[in-house]
DNA sequence: GTCAAATAATGACTGATAGTCATACAATAA
DNA sequence: TTATTGTATGACTATCAGTCATTATTTGAC
């Protein structure tokens, strides 16, 4: 049925303009700031409609997450395609997580927000289930790029995958955060730049990983 | 004045025990589920008298906030000064950090939340001072003893404390919080424990920082 | 082309709740 | 005793998430 098919496009279609819609304001006033009423005119709907697209405004909240998230994996890949070994690989995705919380720090943040909410959620609507795969896509790619550098020989061989992947997400996502957090702050009070963190964890990260050091 | 001192005396004790009604609701329902209400019951007060010392719900919570911060202080102070060397108070903060990560977990989630808030925040009420002076002396007892682990020879001599602090600081929240998030979903699917991965962390650390490796 | 059925959109309405304020109460000082 | 100052109250208001009876549009059968 041809039209059964156009009916779901035309749907995802409105969906896709009403997280337009939310982002922008979203972004522009902060999660707390924003309400649904405001998104509605953005969007040129009434509130209800929004309502027949997402069951809440938390879940059209966790609907931009997913955006943010699949953002975050694109980046991931590419960088880790970009690199022939497993370390380079490994270096390359923590470089692309940088570059993405400084080229999209909306995202980044609705990505910090998503993560911290995470920690006592209990629900299960379907977008938030989305989010979680997501997730799981994006430590794959870490997971992936480990276990090629335990092919290749690049990383210490004694490494866990796994373990390693959130090892890294978890750090990584760790000092990143407190890099947008305290930038400012240390740029004016400090002699280093905020972004050195990143380099020094970089390298702490290459070193003790890497293959070619000692064995701890 | 004997009255006057009473009386800020007495202020201060109602300001607690509000706070202390406060923490009960709030580490019961979660943030958002809970009312100014529900903690006026709980305190035995009017909502009203709330809104005497404390402006707003979000100061409330920084309220909790500033408890949270001043255990994490503590503890980071009792495990720095358990320990010798600056190499052994970095690791033993560290292991402070995760003790208490798993021993108030309620505090914790207050620290992440204040944390990740503070990313866009603009507003600078007294309590948000008050937490941003606490994170302040937090952070310090790291500088403190990467400075030690500087003079006494444990550590790197070319790392800069502050910026070693920030690092630490960062890594250390960062794979706290992953742990706290994902310590479940591993300990179900994975075959290591979520806390082997502040081990890993905590050997990357010392072997990256400590002086008796090879210099990077 | 007409009409009944199905699907989609609307916005006035409801309930919940953060925050206010006029009033009442209590302690102190004169 | 009375005026003053400091403290507490809870009914009230404004805001906003979420609902639902109504209206509009599309579809397919005849």
């Amino acid at each position: 049925m041809g039209i059964a098919e156009r009916r779901e496009r035309e749907r995802e279609q409105r969906r896709n303009t009403i997280l337009d819609a939310a982002e922008k304001v979203f972004f522009s006033k902060g999660l707390n700031l924003t309400t649904m009423d405001e998104v509605a005119e953005k969007a040129e709907l009434s509130k209800g409609t929004l309502y027949l697209y997402f069951k809440s405004k938390e879940e059209l909240f966790f609907g931009i997450a997913c955006r943010a998230l699949t953002l975050l994996k694109e980046m991931f890949e590419a960088a880790a395609n970009s690199k022939p070994t497993g370390l380079e690989k490994v270096r390359a995705i923590g470089e692309a997580h940088y570059n993405y919380s400084q080229k999209y720090p909306h995202y980044f943040n609705m990505v910090v927000h998503y993560e911290s909410s995470q920690i006592d959620q209990v629900e299960f609507d379907s977008v938030l289930q989305q989010c979680h795969q997501l997730g799981k896509g994006v430590m794959e790619v870490l997971v992936t790029a480990v276990d090629d550098g335990l092919r290749d020989g690049t990383l210490r061989s004694d490494l866990d995958p796994v373990r390693t992947a959130y090892l890294l997400r978890g750090l990584s996502a760790g000092i990143i955060q407190l890099i947008s957090r305290e930038k400012k702050h240390i740029e004016e009070l400090e002699e280093f730049a905020a972004k050195d963190l990143m380099e020094d964890f970089m390298g702490m990260m290459f070193y003790a990983l890497g293959s070619n050091g000692i064995k701890h």
